[in-house]
Order: structure tokens, then C-alpha cells, then sequence
DNA sequence: GAATATCTGTGAAAGCAATCACAGATAGTT
DNA sequence: AACTATCTGTGATTGCTTTCACAGATATTC
């Protein structure tokens, strides 16, 4: 990777990082060669002075009066956030969610790919939905030890989504994105972002609520 | 509400306490009439300050050497979370995300529901999907008008949403809940939480990888 | 009923993240 | 070539969130 300043980092920076790079795609070739910290902060609804310091994290250096070229800004961030080789993630879920998180993820990414299924209902298993291979829940550990597989996504029952991420763990699995509604635990070592639907839409209409209420 | 303290509330202390009150629920009448702050922290993966921190701007006493009582503490916290009528949310987008969410939040809490969803396929108008109508994106305006609508989830593609979140303010939404991989730009006074699936997967991706790398 | 143990509620401290503001750089202009 | 304008990169600052640590409260024990 990148040495020191990879080490430090913070999950909002990464997060930033991506969200960059995909509005960076979106534009690059229509007449935007090259881009101010300003405006990649409009895009993404910051400010100029957190792109700054995003950006400080890639070796990449803006120039004066030009700002930053749009290619080479994209070359430095995915030379941060992509696996060389390219990553491959699991699924372990496969209902409505996890189908529209297959589809959803369905090439939409060059550097990730979902290559692997599990669900606990025994007909799935062997189909393939997406391009991605469905499998039994009892063949979890065998397959992700064959493969290069080092993170996965939960989209399970809360009540199955304790044992599973063990399992996953004990297989070797270092970061886990988890959709379904309840907190896991994982050990130290292994990143763990809680996607919570519930807790996202009680939210939004908490504070809609109260935004209401502020303007009567 | 609940006056001064709810003014001034993070919206971090929100989503806990929407978990908070959910691992309540899960737990009230298996002999845990109460609950102490390190028990709830336990189950929520967070400390036990925290729990405390949070609780402050909830009407509730926890008793020393009793804990709280998971019955009053869950009735305070749906005091401040939910609307005392309900609530009732609207959702853009019926795609694979769109239908997902439908049947995911399908009676799952009684505060809130889905009551109207909106597509641009002409098709699906006038379907019932998971107990929600489903309409023309043409009267997107008109039928918000006349409901007490004032949140929404938009789960459209990027290249639509920021249109749709536009007619939604328009419309009188204060909240919006954005599924699409695209930052929306809403104005002051109009809650957004952005939950890009792509972002958080690579930022899972990233973690994942550094996390490997570092035990090597 | 005094002593002990263990809890809650919260001021104070520590830790993180975002913003400010400016030095240094570079292009354009006259 | 000096001047102006405007950018990046970053030390310093501000603001927010979490954690610490302890006073005060309440059961329990002897």
C-alpha cells in the first residue's frame, strides 16, 4: 500500500475517497480534464477545505491555478482503495435484500466483485443469480478458505447474523458490512460497519419531525 | 416533544436510541423487567457512558442497584422517537432496492410506515406491493399533498435522484433517506442521510484488506 | 444501623474530525 | 518583470463525541 499515511487514515476519509473517485469517473472526458478542490466539493456536498485533506492521504499533488488532473486523481485514489489484483467479497443472505445487492453490485465496480452466495435455503443452492454462484450455508467455511475472499456482507435475519459472522471470522474474513438489525460482535482486527435500515428511517423521520415542528 | 434537551440532540444519539429501544423490545418479558446500563451497552456494542450519555435527554430515572425499567425505558424512548400519531413515509424508486425496503419495513415498526411508493415504470401504477400503493411518478406531488407525509426514501438511479429529491422538498418532505450513489443537495431546514451501498463496501473492501496486511 | 458494594447522572478531560486561515506556488496581465 | 488573482497544502483552531471519574443514591450485609 501506501506506507505511514495509510495506517492512520479514518473511515470517513475512506469513505470520502470513494465517493471522489466515482464523481471524478462520472466526469472525466466530458471537458473536465482537470478539477478545483472546489469544485469536487460541490459534488460532493463538502467543503473545499475537506477535500484538501482528504486528498492529502494519496500521492497525488494539485497544481496551483490548475488544480488536479482528473486521471491521474482517480489513478492515485484506486491505487488507495483497490486490491491490486482486484477483491473479492462474499454474500451471505441471498433474500430480497441480498438479490438487490447482487444486482446492485452486479459490475458496477472494477475492482470489486461479489463471488460468492450463501443462503440456508437449500434450493438455491447451485443457481447462479447475477454471475454470482449461490451455495449451501453448510459449505461457508470450505469455500471461503479456497478463495481469496477476505471481507463479506450480511444480509440475514437478525436472529442467524451473530453465528454467521463468527463463522465468517473463523474463516478468515476481515471485514464484514452488516445489513441486518442487530449489532455484532467481531474481534479486534476485524472492521465491522453496521448498515442498520431501521435505525437509518427511524431516524430520517425523527429529525424530519422535528424540522417540522421547528418551522411552526 | 419533549422541549429544550430534544432540541439540541445528535443524530448519533438517535440511531442508538433506535437500537437501544429495539434490543428492549427483543428482550422485555424473558426476565428482564430491568436492565442496566452496562447489560444495554453489552447488547448494543457500545459503553456503558454511552448508554447513560444518551439516556440523558430521555424523561427516564434509572433506579441505582436497579437499573432502568426496560418497560418505562421503551415507553420514553418511543416518546421521543415516534410520532404520536405515526408516521408515515413515502418511497421513490420500486426497483430491486425499492421492493427490498418495501418488505423489509412491512409492519416492522409501528410507528412508522411506507404509504405510498412511486415509480417512473407506468406499469406497476395502482399495484399493491407489501401492503403499499404504488403510483405514477406524475403525481408524485399531488399525493404527497394530500397526506401527512413528511419523509421519504429515494432509491431511484443517481441520474434521477436529485430531481426527485427536489420535487420531494417541493412537496413539503423534511426528511430523505437517499439510497441512490449520488450526494443530493437539499436545502437548510430538510434532514438527508446518504446511504451509498457502493461507499460502504469499499470502504469494508479497504478496512478489510489494511486488516490483513497489518497481521502479516 | 453502620458499613459495603454497586449503580446512575454528569462535570471535566481526552480524542477526533472539520474548518479556518495563511504561506507558498503559479498563471495571467500590463 | 512586477503585480494581481487564485489556487494548493497544512499548522492552528474550533467544534463535536466519547470516555473518564466521581458525587450522590440505594440496596444488601453483618
Amino acid at each position: 500500500m501506501n506506507g505511514d499515511k495509510l495506517r492512520s487514515v479514518s473511515e470517513k476519509t475512506i469513505n470520502r475517497l470513494s465517493l471522489y473517485r466515482r464523481l471524478l469517473e462520472n466526469r472525466f472526458g466530458k471537458g473536465h480534464e482537470h478539477v478545483f478542490s472546489h469544485e469536487l466539493a460541490e459534488l460532493a456536498c463538502v467543503t473545499p477545505a475537506q477535500v484538501r485533506r482528504d486528498l492529502m492521504c494519496v500521492d497525488n499533488s494539485g497544481s496551483t491555478s490548475r488544480g488536479y488532473s482528473v486521471q491521474e486523481l482517480v489513478r492515485e485514489i484506486t491505487a488507495v482503495l483497490d486490491a491490486p489484483g482486484g477483491q473479492r467479497i462474499a454474500l451471505v443472505g441471498v433474500g430480497n435484500l441480498g438479490r438487490a445487492i447482487l444486482s446492485y453490485f452486479s459490475g458496477r465496480r472494477p475492482g470489486i466483485a461479489i463471488t460468492a452466495a450463501f443462503d440456508s435455503d437449500p434450493s438455491l443452492a447451485g443457481r447462479v443469480i447475477n454471475g454470482c454462484r449461490c451455495h449451501p450455508m453448510s459449505e461457508l467455511s470450505e469455500v471461503l478458505r479456497g478463495s481469496e475472499i477476505g471481507a463479506a456482507i450480511v444480509a440475514v435475519p437478525a436472529s442467524a447474523a451473530q453465528d454467521i459472522a463468527d463463522r465468517l471470522v473463523a474463516a478468515g474474513v476481515r471485514g464484514i458490512l452488516n445489513f441486518a438489525p442487530v449489532p455484532l460482535k467481531v474481534p479486534e482486527g476485524v472492521f465491522l460497519e453496521h448498515r442498520d435500515m431501521t435505525m437509518s428511517l427511524e431516524t430520517v423521520a425523527f429529525f424530519a419531525r422535528r424540522s417540522l415542528g421547528d418551522a411552526e
